[in-house]
DNA sequence: AACTATTTATAAGA
DNA sequence: TTCTTATAAATAGTT
């Protein structure tokens, strides 16, 4: 749809890809709900764009709901039912120490998140403050280690890259001109094609695109994506 | 699309539903695998039948870490649906339930403490490192204000004290008159005086206090440190 | 943000 | 279910 066929690959132009996901997101909510209310189905989408903003659409608005049924299932798949205590006298007990838990930890949690801090005594603050300095502070070295790899990783490809146009540098006939198109000249390395989009037959199953894998982990480094790595670090 | 518009409530149809629910599964999967190719996003969607049958789709398979990463985003609305289990039947069930949740939100909770990262992509680390980063700026300012009402009650004190020394310098029976003081008496000067506020490495340090350093680099999950927490909070 | 030319999705029919 | 086909919808490229 749209006045040109689209190839199932990143875009690279980064105003596109954004207008493009502003669109298709549209179109997928849209979409979810009318099977949702056509169907009489749950459902449950989650969407994070590239720069990490949520959005979402559950029937009935019952998020909570649906993950945790969701959880269930597959929990129930995997068969992980791991420390079960035997007696069931003692049931109501485990399960109450359970709730205990959850409830520190999510009260943990809003603390970690600056909420809810109305009830903590100053020394409860510093401790917290203390904790979230160096956690900080793990995660910015851990971020930077991330950006190196990439740098290097980066070096290494741009070195292919050259090392290819050197041996073969009499493409230039191909294409020219102010506007020419920016991409292969010569056939790219064959792994960049795009998966085809594997049949329509999950009965029952999840469907998994093939070939997705690590993608993501590997060369979606165009120079958008290193310098707005760059900025987030000095920003930071 | 199709042969007649459609309008947008339940087909009471059976046969038909379920025809329909089986193409537009198969569309709404194609299209969040799409949106998550072609615009570099992250996408978790799962889908019940009517009937209760399960399909999904997610980023890359990896269901877990989106709807883990959605948990960090939503948190504060979450609440867990506080289902007694009735009956011995789904105990089980429930039970391993509350296992899965607390799971999560220990990991997330390693996560919030800088550690575990190395499951983390380097935009998520951006995100955590900003969501850190305001949960800090929340609780500083939180600790500064904490620190200012110490220091007015701690004035106002120290003025009640001067007074009562200039109205009674023979320090005799209890002081009443007609301004009552609106806080004890005696002033417990010992509570008072007992936290030494550090309070001015404010702002941009962390608190060297004592050796709080590593002190809750773990979770404290048993009831006990629940109940100390509170403690905690209360005795402050 | 609007506008179209096209491509896609899909409702109905077989 | 699957395929075919007419039509409605979505959307890529453009303004």
């Amino acid at each position: 749809m749209g006045r040109g066929k689209v190839e199932l690959k990143r875009i690279e132009n980064k105003i596109n890809r954004q207008v493009t996901f502003s669109k298709r997101r549209g179109g997928l909510l849209k979409k979810a709900h009318e099977i949702s209310v056509l169907c009489d189905a749950e459902v449950a989408l989650i969407v994070f764009s590239h720069k990490g903003k949520l959005f979402e659409y559950s029937t009935d608005s019952c998020m909570d709901r649906i993950l945790e049924k969701y959880e269930r299932y597959s929990f129930a798949e995997r068969q992980l039912v791991p420390s079960e205590p035997q007696s069931p006298a003692n049931w109501t007990l485990e399960y109450s120490k359970l709730r205990a838990r959850i409830d520190l930890l999510q009260r943990n949690h809003r603390q970690y998140m600056g909420e809810d801090l109305d009830s903590m005594s100053l020394k409860d603050l510093q401790n917290l403050e203390q904790q979230l300095d160096t956690a900080l502070k793990n995660i910015r070295s851990r971020k930077e280690k991330a950006i190196q790899e990439q740098n290097s990783m980066l070096s290494k490809q741009i070195k292919e890259k050259e090392q290819e146009m050197a041996n073969q540098p009499q493409w230039e006939h191909q294409n020219h001109g102010p506007n020419a198109p920016p991409m292969q000249p010569p056939p790219p390395p064959s792994f960049l094609m795009a998966p085809q989009f594997p049949g329509l037959n999950m009965g029952g199953g999840a469907y998994q695109g093939e070939a997705i894998e690590a993608r993501r982990n590997e060369l979606d480094l165009t120079l958008d994506s290193l310098y707005s790595c760059h900025l987030g670090c000095f920003a930071a």
